[in-house]
Formats: structure tokens, C-alpha cells, sequence
DNA sequence: ACAAAATATCAGAATATGCTAATATGTGAA
DNA sequence: TTCACATATTAGCATATTCTGATATTTTGT
């Protein structure tokens, strides 16, 4: 019946997010770094060379998507990797996507 | 030297914007149906009950980004497939990624 | 209570994305 | 060539994203 054998559309719009939470390459610097160690946000800042207010808003944007996990340590938050799956994913991307073999793909206009 | 341990920034734009075409509700549509079988553009609109120009647009998006093949068949043109490692990515977010379990993140605030 | 450090949030501008409706292009048959 | 079908492209609008710079919040130390 349902023409996407299996999902539903709210399951496609969650995959959907969670491929958009990807789909930014500042994110992919803050999932990489945390995929070495947790770090504190000032950390995160130094190591990425990124702006403060820029690297707030995208850890808000993967720990409200259940990327990373959070922890107070005094005046410091520490964000973790909770996800690490999505290293299984980087790899197979470097591996398998960007080579782009694009086997003879057949176009021929 | 490089923060980013392995990955140059072109690499990190490629790495988002493929994450990027999959971060679409429509497009793993798309990805999802041409899994089970190759199929023209017409068995698409068809199938996914979506607007000719809208299908064919994101057909091209990911046509472009190679994770497509494409074959003229008269005036039929058949889409497949080309980077089954798709389907790993999205079994793996399927299983791992959607439950959510969110296990004691220890957020306290 | 105050100051300083660490982090978060807000406002706004620039750009990108997704969609619809209309139009163009290409292909095969009569 | 002309028609009908299949697919692609375009224009334009609405909304979403990303970034910068300024400001708020939280916490610790004095």
C-alpha cells in the first residue's frame, strides 16, 4: 500500500534530518573532532578555527538531533560523540562516494 | 598541520554536499524505489506520486552528484542505481540512528 | 556583589533550497 | 512534417540555512 515499502513519511523525514545535520561541513569538523575525543566547546573553537557563536549553534544543532551528548563540567560543557555510527558512515562515504567511480554510467547524448 | 586529520576542506565540501542530497524526503524516495529496480522517469511520478518537473529535478540533482545512472530507452529514459552503498547508509541509519536511544545523555541542567 | 571566563542566544543579511506552473526539448509514429 | 508522449528546463515565490556581530546567561573566584 504505502508506496515507500516500509517507511512512513514521518521515518523519511527523520532520515531526512539526519542527513542535513550531516550536509554542512562545519558539522562534519565537529562530529570528526569529537570522533578523537570528547572536547569542551572552547576547545572545539581552538582546534576548528571556527567563530564562538558559530560553533554554539551548530552543537545545538546535532545534540537537539541526539548527535552528541553534553556534560557540565564547571564553567566548561563537554560534548561528546553518541552516535558513533556515524563514523561507519564517514568511512564508507571516503571510501565508496568520493572516489566516484561513475562506472562507464552509460550517458550518451 | 591540517585540523582535520585526513580530510581537506574539498573533501569535507564533497563528503556535505553528498550528505546534503540524501538529507532530501524526496530524493531517498527516489533513492529507495530505484533500490528495488531501475525505472523510468514516468514509473517514478507514477510510483511516488510526485509532479513530473519536481521528480525530474531532483533526478538531475542526483544524477549530478553520481549517485545515479541513466539510460535512454526510446523516448524512455531508465534511472538506476549506481552507488548501492546508499542502501548500507541507510539500513545503518535505519537501525541505529532513528530509535533514538538517547541513553542517559546526562544532561542536568 | 562584582568581574571575568565559557557558553548560548538573538537579529539580520546573504544565499540556498524546494516547490509550482509554464514552457522547452527530444523522440517515435503516422 | 506534424502530433503526441516523455523528459528537461526555466521563472518566480516561499521558506530554510548559514554566517557575523552583538548581547545574554551561567559559573567560578575574589
Amino acid at each position: 500500500m504505502n508506496p515507500n515499502s516500509g517507511w512512513t513519511d514521518k521515518m523519511l523525514e527523520e532520515v531526512a534530518e539526519a542527513f542535513k545535520a550531516m550536509g554542512n561541513p562545519v558539522r562534519i569538523k565537529i562530529l570528526r573532532r569529537l570522533s578523537q575525543s570528547p572536547a569542551t566547546v572552547g576547545e572545539l573553537v581552538r582546534d576548528l578555527g571556527l567563530p564562538q557563536s558559530l560553533t554554539s549553534q551548530h552543537l545545538k544543532i546535532l545534540w537537539s538531533l541526539h548527535f552528541l551528548g553534553r556534560k557540565r563540567n564547571g564553567a566548561h560543557i563537554t560534548y561528546t560523540l553518541s552516535r558513533p555510527e556515524v563514523l561507519t558512515i564517514f568511512s564508507c562515504l571516503e571510501k565508496c562516494m568520493l572516489p566516484g567511480p561513475v562506472s562507464g554510467n552509460g550517458e550518451s547524448r
